[in-house]
DNA sequence: TGTAATCCCTACTAAGTTGATAGGATTAAT
DNA sequence: ATTAATCCTATCAACTTAGTAGGGATTACA
């Protein structure tokens, strides 16, 4: 299940980045437009800001914006800020590799050989979407 | 993430798969081989049971045997009745599908058609995959 | 017919995750 | 100064996961 952090985040970044004006969009905005409670909005644009993809304006007309062009933010990014790794099992995980307690061998699993699978094809949709592509931008 | 139970259910398949014998496998007997607690295994078997992907015959030598051959099942079936739904989101799930509290209009949410394009890239995985692909057999 | 082996079923639980909420600290514009 | 924003920490209820416990029901076989 993809989580509401994940959903409401893609959300937000979509708002902002339809949002044409100049100045930094704001949490309660997008809060109110969205349909998600600010507070949680709140905590997942600083994640996002910390990740890198958002910047932001403290004090009075702050708010967050884009910090690349939304045809720059590939989902890929976003997801693995958001939600984690893309893989269902760390153990074919590109970025969050660990080996599984009871694998012995990891080359003759069943289960590993169709997770790869599953993982590429994601990453394949991941890598070729774009948040100008959720925009409409 | 998947869980405990999907990743014992299909490493649970795969050995009942390869066993070639003619009676069924027993639970202990998979436990044991595959490194999976037991009493967990039981109630993961009795589902797969309940679904119709294993049949099982009680008593001393007892235990459980697929219902069709390897080729037939497909990963689709045993990952909606270990795993749930495929979609990440409900308001994109085939099977299971529900609206989005949050969701005024569906056909204008940006998370929506990303889903639904994991979904389908994930589904075309599942369907051109069996338990004999799995399994090697 | 007794007994051991095996699946079947219900109930419980510790630990972790999720989806928030609360309260304020900090910063900046006017 | 005042006001309006982001930033930060802490807390919490509900839910899910990954089991464990204990026994009931059924069957093979001596």
């Amino acid at each position: 299940m993809l989580s509401k952090k994940t959903k409401y985040g893609l959300k937000a970044l979509t708002y902002i980045a339809r949002s044409t004006g100049e100045s930094p969009v704001q949490v309660s905005e997008i809060a109110k437009s969205e349909r998600i409670p600010q507070k949680f909005l709140e905590s997942i644009l600083l994640t996002l800001r910390k990740a890198g993809v958002l910047g932001s304006k403290k004090g009075k007309h702050g708010g967050y914006y884009l910090r690349k062009e939304p045809t720059e933010i590939l989902m890929t990014e976003v997801m693995r800020v958001l939600e984690g790794p893309i893989a269902m099992v760390p153990c074919v995980s590109l970025n969050y590799y660990e080996k599984c307690d009871d694998c012995p061998d990891e080359h003759k699993c069943s289960v590993h050989k169709l997770m790869i699978e599953v993982r590429d094809s994601t990453l394949k949709v991941f890598r070729n979407t774009t948040l100008a592509d959720l925009s409409g931008v």
